[in-house]
DNA sequence: GCTTGACCTTCCCACTATGGGAAGCCCCAC
DNA sequence: GTGGGGCTTCCCATAGTGGGAAGGTCAAGC
């Protein structure tokens, strides 16, 4: 099987299965003489595993540990476990923070007429809004969100 | 006031208020005779509603609009308004897309016993999964996720 | 006046995954 | 033997952000 049958059959673009073997998630293929890639059903196998782990959102740091698990017939379920749920903890995270921002500004849009004028409380908060605005209450829990500078784990964003 | 009292006055970063120069964000600041960039206090303040703008997740593109809308008297509150509804529709689209991951990964774990024993149904739905398990119903939820190849306006990933 | 340290400048690199595209070789069918 | 499609590598772009190097500047202290 070359790149493109592998590719056909995984649902991994053909260049994401050389970047996967680029950066060790993938072994390195074996070639023809003429230097085409050669996949084997097993490594379709993998591949379809990838595909799905990305599906969930996993990232491929993540992805890496749990294709050693799943070859390793000697692991223990709880590492498995484990993975997954660091990952199922990172998207609460990001959930939350974007649920906050979805919020936040929906009350926004809500509260602006929507109309020809200039008026517009979406304006009026960005322009001073947070600080100078602890009465009015109910507004001011904007939350920091993105950690600022924090190497926080964050879901990784796959979606763009 | 130089670029890093500017940057201490509104929150942003030198480098990101390097860079919004660069990207036009900003428009370009004025030089001292060494080179040195200025600013002044309304500078610090439409760097505060780009701060705030960000909190809340818009994208850089979707800052440009409202910062021309904000400068504009002669806006109307519904462009605001349709800014921020767009922000919030992408924002909707993300959390349902991260909730599904969640779900099933939540489901999935769950499941698993989590000791010492190699059995991993995590492991088993990444591996055959999908397809194969129609009649367990209930799993098969997946959601395709991350329109898989598509310019699907996605939120910006700023978090990381 | 000179040194030192903090600050500024530009430029390049890294990150996460992914796609796009160019230049060039290869393979198969006709 | 020729054409088209597939393969190769290599570079670029994305969206924001941080890190750091190399070098110029400024102000304070001696």
């Amino acid at each position: 099987m070359n790149i493109g049958q592998a590719s056909a059959a995984s649902g991994v673009s053909a260049k994401m299965l050389r970047y996967y073997e680029e950066i060790g998630l993938l072994p390195k293929a074996a070639r023809t003489e003429a230097g085409y890639r050669v996949y084997s059903g097993t490594d379709v196998n993998t591949l379809r595993f990838i595909r799905r782990a990305r599906d969930l959102g996993l990232s491929i740091e993540r992805i890496k540990l749990l294709v050693g698990l799943w070859r390793d017939r000697e692991r223990s379920s709880a590492d498995v476990k484990r993975v997954a749920q660091g990952h199922v903890t990172e998207l609460d995270a990001k959930i939350l923070e974007l649920t906050a921002m979805r919020d936040t500004l929906q009350e926004l849009a809500d509260a602006c007429h929507g109309d020809h004028r200039p008026d517009c409380p979406i304006l009026h908060d960005l322009e001073g809004g947070a600080q100078a605005k602890a009465p009015t209450a109910k507004m001011t829990k904007h939350v920091s969100a993105r950690g600022r500078g924090g190497k926080s784990g964050a879901v990784p964003c796959h979606t763009a």
